[in-house]
DNA sequence: ACTTGACCTATGGGTTACACATAGGTTTTA
DNA sequence: TAAAACCTATGTGTAACCCATAGGTCAAGT
């Protein structure tokens, strides 16, 4: 099967199966005459497993080396279970600082709604932002 | 004052001063012998001004706008308010996002307790990730 | 006076995971 | 048989910087 079958099957776009070829996710047969990457059913299963991966938050590259493991006969579960401890931590910081950030959005809007849309007057650019709190950790 | 001196008042690096600067979110004088930009006191509120903006989600491109509109005399603030209120959103969408793969992180290093490590089998790369459910949107 | 170290300049490449554009070859279908 | 649909490889763009390079400048110590 060619490009776009696979990436139909897989619900990815083309682009997408080219990107994981180039970084060797995924490597195809060639069809002798045109050149063209055939895939097998095998690298079905394969795409979507990265796609998997890439939900539970590994890179291209993590998953690259997953399959690669898995590809040299050993496991892969426990690089699979270090990175995702790993990682865990992580999208709970980002989450954290996001939250921070919505916060300070709500705050933002909120307070603006009792203050004039003033034009800058060298002292201060907007007050909306002007009058935001300087330091502050993420 | 010269980037070092302003990057440091502002407690950003000296590449992001040069940053602004070619984004032109800056734009200090230049001394006229050894071409170095000097920066006055109002571009330290300007950079100030900057950062406080990025911490409300702006991105560059937005802040230029920003401070365009006020260079011009024009008062930002109702661009902001609706730049905020337009990101707001996205925000609380990508927090979302997050939790959602926050919790299938640790359903899967749960799962992964009772599960052994098992060589690739051709039918399975690795259960810990071919186990989880293929289709959800995010 | 001179060297050293700290700073400056401009330029270009790297990061992430693709999307998109280009130019041209191939296959399928009407 | 010609057009539509697909393929190829290559290169560029995205966001917000960081880092490396090569070379000029400046302040301080010997």
């Amino acid at each position: 099967m060619k490009v776009s079958d696979i990436a139909r099957k897989a619900e990815v776009t083309g682009e997408t199966v080219r990107h994981y070829v180039r970084e060797g996710l995924l490597a195809p047969e060639r069809h002798p005459d045109n050149g063209y990457q055939l895939f097998s059913q095998q690298d079905v299963q394969r795409l979507r497993f990265i796609q998997r991966a890439r939900k539970l938050g590994f890179s291209v590259a993590e998953v690259r080396d997953i399959l690669s493991h898995a590809d040299h006969g050993d496991s892969p579960c426990p690089l699979v279970r270090d990175l995702l401890a790993h990682r865990l931590p992580q999208v709970r910081a980002q989450i954290n600082e996001l939250q921070a950030l919505a916060a300070r959005m709500e705050r933002a809007l909120e307070s603006w709604q009792y203050m004039p849309d003033a034009a800058p007057d060298g002292h201060s650019l907007c007050r909306l932002i002007d009058s935001f709190p300087d330091e502050q950790e993420s």
